[in-house]
Formats: C-alpha cells, structure tokens, sequence
DNA sequence: CAGGGGCGAGCAATCGTGTGCATCTGCAGG
DNA sequence: CCTGCAGATGCACACGATTGCTCGCCCCTG
C-alpha cells in the first residue's frame, strides 16, 4: 500500500474510468449522474485504494475551504473553552474544522487576525470578541463572508447571534433573593461596553421593578473588568457607602469571588448577613466556601448553536436573521439565605 | 479596489512580468533570482493592490499546509487550555495555524481525528492525548510527519517531547512537607497507566528515599481517573484503612479536591489535623478554604516550547531528538502546615 | 426510417502558485 | 568575428480535484 499519494486518477484508472466520472461518483451530491453501477465500481476503488480526497485541491476548486475563524478574547478565560468545544464538536460533524484565533480584546490584534484567517479563506467566523469593531463587520459582510455572533449582539439585530438570555438569567437571579424576602439588593455590574455587561444591568433593572422597588443608585457599582481585584473593590465601596443592603448580585463569577474576599476583611458572613448570587462562568465555583449560588448557562449548547447557525448560512440558507437566546437556569447553593 | 480576488497574475500584469518573475519576486528565497530593480517593481505592485497570496493553492503545489494537527483529550479540562493558547502563540508567530482536535480519551476518536488532520495535509503534530496509540505513532513514522509528545514521553525517548518535571514537583512537595516535620505522608496517586499519574508517583517513592523513609503500602491509594470522585473516595479509603498519617500529597487539583470533601465529611481539619498538597492544573484553585498550597507548572511555556521543537523539526533541522523538562515550583498556601 | 430526447461518460479548462527548463541578451575572451 | 557564459526572465506544466460542455448511444415516437 502506498503512503498516500493515491489521487483520484489512481481511483478512476482503478475502476476503468475518467476522473471526472469517479469525481461524481463519489461525491454524493453528483452521484446521480452516474450509473449506479459505475459508481459502485468506483466506490469500491477507492475503498480498496484507501482514496483520501486531497482538500486542498478541492478548496483551491470550488473556493471554500471548509474551515471557519473563531474569534475570542482568551482560551485560557474559563468562559470560552466550553464554547470552543461545542463549536469544534458541530462543525466536525459536518466535516468542518475551526481555526482559533485569541485577539486579548486588543483591536489590532483582532484585526490581524481577521485579515488572516481571511487569507486562508474560511468559510465564515464566529466572533465573540468584546468588541466588535464594526470595521470588522463591514469587511466580513462586503466579502459576503457569513458570521455569527457569540454572547453578543449587534445593536440592530442585522446579524445572526447567540447568546444566553443574560436579562432572564438576572431575573431569576433577584426573584430567588426576593422570594427569600430580600429587599435592598445591590449590584455588582460588568463594564457597561461590553454586551452581557449592559444586558444584565438591565435586568437587574427589570427585576426590581417587577417587585415593585425602585433601584437605588448607592446600591450599583460597575466595575471596570470582569476581574477578582474589580469585584474585591467594588464590594468595599458598597460597604463604605453606608447604605444597608443584605444580598448582592454580582455580574459575573470573577466579580463574586471579588466579593467574598472583601466580605470576609470587613468580617461580613455569607450567607448569614449577606447573601451572593452570580453568574457561572467557570468550573469549581460550587468549591468554594460557601457553595456560591449561580445562574448557569448552557455555554455548550452556545457553541453548537452557534456554529448550526453559521453552517446554515454558508449552506446559503435563505431566511431571515436568526437571534437565538439560550435559557438559564438557578443553582441555589449556599451563599444566599433569607436576610435576619 | 477589489474585493481580494487579486491574483499572482494581476501584480505581475501591474509590474509588467511574467508571473512566474512575480513568484520569484515576491518569495525571499528565490528574490535573488531577478535583478533588484524588479523586484521592487513587483514587491510595490504587491503592495499597492493589496496581493495575499493563496495559501490553498500554495500549499497545493509545495504539499506543506503551514498547518499543525493538535490532539488532546478535551479542551474543556483545566489543564489544556493554556497549553493549547502557548502552542498558537508561538506557532501563530511563525505563520503557522492550529487544528485543535478533541479526543476524549476515545482511541477510535484519536485514530479519525487524527486521519482527518492527515487528510488536511497537516504539517505536523502535537499530541497530548493520555492513551497514546503506538499504532499511531507509527503511522506518522511512516508518513515523515514530525511529532512532538506534550505531557507524555516515548518510553524509548524516541520522540522528542516536552512535559514538565513531574518527578521533580513531586519532591519538592514532600520536602516542603517533611520540612514541616511530617514523617507518615499518603499519596493519592493518579492512574498508573497515565505518564503523569505514573511519574508523580515515582517522585513520591524517592521522595521518601531520600528522606530515609520507606514508603508504606497503607499510606497509598491509585485513582481510577483525575477526578473529584474519585479523591473523595481514595481519601475516604486512606482514613478508613487507620494507618495513622499527617498529610497527604494529591496527584493533581482535582484528587486533592475530592479529599477536601471527604476531610470535611470525615471531621478532620485541614490544616489542622492534615495537611494538604497538590498539582496545580487548574485556575481558582487558590480560592478554596484553605488556599490549596499546591506544585505550579509553566503549562504556557510548555505549550510554546513544543510548537517550538515541532517547528524545527519541520523545518528538517538535523540534530538528536529532544526531551525537554520545564521546573515546577512550590506555592505554599494554607493547607499546609506543622503536623501538631 | 428519421429525428428528438435523455442518459452516461469523456474532454478539457480551471483554480493560483511554484519551478525546471528554455530562451534571450549582453559581454568578454580567444 | 564567433563562441561561451552568466544573469534575468519567460514558458509551460504540475499540484489534485471540479464542472461546463460535448459527444455517443439507445430508445421512443411520428
């Protein structure tokens, strides 16, 4: 047997054939064409020849590569590896394979990346970059390039995208802290330019109001960056301000282990005197001490959604724009409880 | 300006040569080839249409791909995502892309993975999969495709492969315990058909050696997996077994984990009554009660030095095979301390 | 019996680059 | 003046697969 250079005129000489006929022969869209026997005898060439199609030659013939960017800040966030894989997982199934690009939210980065992986020719991206540059968008769509957004929308909803339901998982969030009888909640917000920031501020803003309670600007601090040190500072400032509060809603996970380090220096228990609830992001979160109870998303699901979305379009689908939200769901753990 | 379809043809069109002149031009290798005036002629073309070449018909007529194949067990574990972000770092800096592949640990997964990157005329590989089919390997023998091994060695050193030191972390762990005065140390090692679970556990043995103590069948339990379960329940069988003993030195974060649990279920305090070590693979791990102290490993670097070796061996440099080991350190933390 | 239609398969061009070989030009030496 | 050489560039094909077009054949019908 021969390593691997078996190409398909090795196929067709085979099966006493041209290569143009066991091309369509094997290639189910076209077999049709051929006679049903013929393309048997070529099948069966190429099982015995053990035939690989070379997918470079075919790329550089129909012009796609069945290849696809993905866009994301940093792997090594714990948010996006669960992503990655269900991304990776769709697109293999359908004989797709993802390039991964890390842009460390720097916009030139991101741009050098793009450019690219658009030299190698995907087939589309899925961006779940912080921000977009819309200048990125514009290149994509005048390329006709398909993308999809990932844990983030376009502002007039002219792009396919998916995402967790970020408004519906902070309302669930303040209903638990409510129906436990909580009363005064603060917030803990993400930076305010990036999407799930935004979105889950103004759940919170939501919520309140479906309780009836106005929000109270002394009881919200947005922090700079989804980060441990954010959280720990803005939970300090909540506490010096001097306005009495008995549960927090932290944007992230980052941000609520910030909390419980600037919790326990001002020798504030939770959940006794002060009950957390977040948004899961990470695995090992329900280690902690309390188990901190969270919103969890299904950041899987998010990626195969994402790239079935993305494979309809360079399927060239017709349709409109799909939006797709995700449902979360409450774990409740240890660190809420009914206030004293 | 066009949309990017500017071809080889076009610059050489602009510059008035023959496209063949414009190769020659544009590549570093071959500028050599034509007189400099050219050159620049050809190189300002590129420059004012805005050339890219076409990697896919590159690489059809030079069969290389500046493509790699990665392997490993599941992007979703804690400990790969660094690894993975410093291999396309360094490989993204040679002009090189990555194709991650997940294996789940499944052979016949690892073996199709693995076919279908052969398919995509990978131009090497990177394997950190657990159970490494020799099977494969020789497949990539036969094929010429250069290998690196990350986190596993070739029994016969016959692959070049980078890991970290785990013997070595292995003793600094239990020095740093035997320092302390602990003299009757448990081991939870981790599945001995596993490299790491295997040299780890080798660490530990002449850890002991060294300390001129002998190591006590009592004071060890394997692991079926690197999991949370199943620390728990070899540290369950530790304490039931009644062996006295002061501390115990995990095989990685996930074990050591499990033993938090069983501790806590148990009534036995750590640091208090025992002390805890172990591996750290995982982010966060420093956020447990206690702070885990725990042997840190540069797993960025090791990701950059196997794209490293894996490009050199690309690029056909002659020389012995390489094994590299990268030093672990200790970071001690809250869970250990003096035995009382 | 002639012509049309449909099916199956071959021909050849094409995708964009790289490269062995041929060609051409100019110059120096015999 | 002719030959030889070297440097610079053009020519044409290869890489491997896809696909529009053509062609031959068979069958059916008017």
């Amino acid at each position: 047997m021969p390593d691997s250079p078996v190409t398909l005129r090795d196929v067709a000489a085979r099966a006493g054939v041209h290569p143009a006929t066991a091309s369509r022969a094997l290639n189910p869209e076209t077999r049709l064409l051929v006679r049903e026997d013929t393309a048997r005898r070529v099948l069966d060439a190429a099982q015995t020849l053990g035939y690989r199609p070379n997918p470079v030659a075919r790329s550089l013939r129909t012009r796609r590569s069945n290849t696809v960017g993905v866009l994301i800040p940093d792997l090594t966030n714990p948010l996006f590896p669960p992503i990655v894989r269900g991304i990776e997982d769709r697109l293999a199934a359908a004989g797709y394979v993802a390039l991964i690009g890390n842009t460390d939210g720097d916009d030139e980065r991101e741009r050098i990346v793009f450019e690219q992986m658009r030299a190698r020719h995907v087939d589309g991206f899925v961006l779940a970059t912080v921000h977009l540059s819309s200048a990125l968008l514009a290149e994509a769509g005048r390329a006709e390039l398909p993308v999809v957004l990932v844990n983030r929308l376009a502002e007039d909803h002219s792009m396919p995208s998916v995402s967790a339901d970020n408004e519906r998982g902070m309302r669930l969030a303040v209903d638990h802290l409510a129906d436990m009888g909580h009363r005064r909640i603060a917030h803990i917000a993400g930076p305010q330019d990036v999407s799930t920031g935004l979105s889950r501020f103004r759940g919170f803003d939501a919520a309140l109001r479906a309780h009836a309670t106005a929000m109270d600007e002394d009881l919200v601090v947005v922090a700079k960056a989804f980060s441990i040190e954010e959280g720990h500072r803005c939970c300090r400032l909540l506490l010096e301000r001097g306005a009495p509060f008995t549960a927090i809603a932290a944007g992230n996970d980052m941000l609520a282990v910030g909390c419980y380090g600037a919790l326990e220096e001002a020798g504030v228990r939770c959940p006794d005197d002060m009950s957390v609830v977040s948004f899961h992001d990470m695995p090992f979160i329900d280690r902690l001490r309390p188990p901190l109870t969270t919103i969890r998303f299904p950041h899987y699901q998010v990626g195969t959604e994402a790239a079935q979305l993305l494979l309809e379009r360079i399927a060239g689908e017709p349709g409109p724009v799909k939006v797709l939200y995700l449902a979360p769901e409450l774990i409740a753990r240890g660190s809420t409880a009914p206030p004293r």
